[in-house]
DNA sequence: CGGGATATTGACTCTTATCAATGCCCGTGG
DNA sequence: CCACGGGCATTGATAAGAGTCAATATCCCG
């Protein structure tokens, strides 16, 4: 039985400002705890022992790396359905935050990779979004190691597209920072470059959240 | 039954020089072929149809993602042991090739994410290599997004010293053309960066290819 | 010994970072 | 309802780091 005074080894109860019962098997695998963050708050922290995986319900997280100077890289902004949280060993090497407040369930993990004892269908939607993950950070990796400032904030807008708001109108749920953290840049840069595509005709700004696409081939094509 | 002239479906034949039939099971699985291939050989190019997931036996490999004006990344180096070319969908997204002669084992995988016919041991060892590799993908974004040159240099150094040559004397397998495309700079750059760990005390450069590491601790406080 | 590929070094340029000032949006309280 | 304040974003001036272009230098292989 899991309840709030019973919640011993569940992620970050303090930090959380919700916590249901969500569902238990005999196999305590799919024992599932939805938790909810406000923004901002941190799901997990590099360095910390892992051991569950996370699935957003809804809400958006960053996953972030740091340097010991404060530099910080976000690797990765998820999105409802997605999972992460599955480390190669026992600690997280990123920190995962809310962007926006995010509800997720938290799956106890009980070495997935290892065992024996896991059921096929999870290890394979494991396997899936992994891999799916790596292909994305693969993308993204040519995006920071070759590509300049305005193709780097094109290909970002490209990227969120599909995932906010309706047909190109974004609804971006981060700011400027993060964009800037998630892109190699600075916030300075990506405002400059937000205005160049402005001032190309590319997009309009509603607001620095809101974003209009009004040319999506001249978008795709300067994003390299 | 799967010989030189029985080949159809299997990856890269003809940029191969030597083609061993390796083993067969009933299930079909595991069967593996041996593949060899000389210095800058493909063994399968970005867009092609993927099929394989490949094991390096010896060698190093390097997987690639060119943008259309011909800008590379190098995602990553791979060396013995380690599995490459397994993808979410059936086209590779990277391109991989040998950085000097490699022999590779191709494993057939016959959708191995959404089957259920698949040994979990296979499985689960796919699981921890990519968790592994998105681990891995993931410091590398930190890097490109966040370190300047000299750091990444000798984060490069670190990485490469448990893999290559002895005790801290480095056998880098490749040119500074692929050590640039990794780290996300000109090989000017990259062959200033030496010299300045070298002016520094930190590295003798024997050749350009053999480097001694003599200051360890000087290079991880520079690796920041 | 010669020659092509690879690597280094130098002079200069250009992109992006940095530092600083201003503007904007929104919530709060007078 | 409007003024104030704080966080966030934009814009400008300048500087720094890496890129580019070009000239050697070095290594490896025949």
């Amino acid at each position: 039985m899991l309840t709030q005074t019973a919640v011993a080894g569940t992620p970050n109860v303090d930090r959380q400002f919700n916590v249901t019962r969500k569902s238990e098997t005999a196999e305590g695998v799919h024992l599932g705890v939805a938790l909810g963050f406000e923004r901002n708050a941190e799901i997990y922290a590099e360095g910390e022992d892992s051991g569950y995986v996370y699935k957003i319900v809804s809400g958006v997280v960053r996953l972030c790396k740091l340097l010991p100077d404060g530099r910080r890289q976000i690797t990765a902004f998820h999105m409802p359905g997605e999972i992460f949280g599955l480390e190669s060993d026992e600690i997280h090497h990123t920190s995962a935050e809310a962007v926006v407040p995010a509800k997720v369930i938290a799956y106890r993990w009980e070495g997935v990779v290892g065992s024996e004892m896991q059921p096929a269908k999870f290890v394979r939607e494991l396997l899936s979004q992994t891999v799916r993950g790596l292909r994305h950070t693969q993308d993204h990796l040519l995006l920071l190691g070759r590509k300049n400032a305005l193709e780097r904030l094109a290909a970002f807008l490209l990227e969120m597209d599909p995932r906010t708001g309706s047909k190109h109108v974004l609804n971006l749920a981060m700011p400027r920072h993060d964009i800037a953290d998630y892109l190699g840049l600075t916030i300075e840069t990506v405002s400059r470059m937000f205005a160049e595509l402005k001032d190309m005709g590319t997009i309009k700004l509603e607001s620095s959240r809101r974003v209009h696409i009004l040319d999506m081939a001249k978008l795709r094509a300067m994003s390299a």
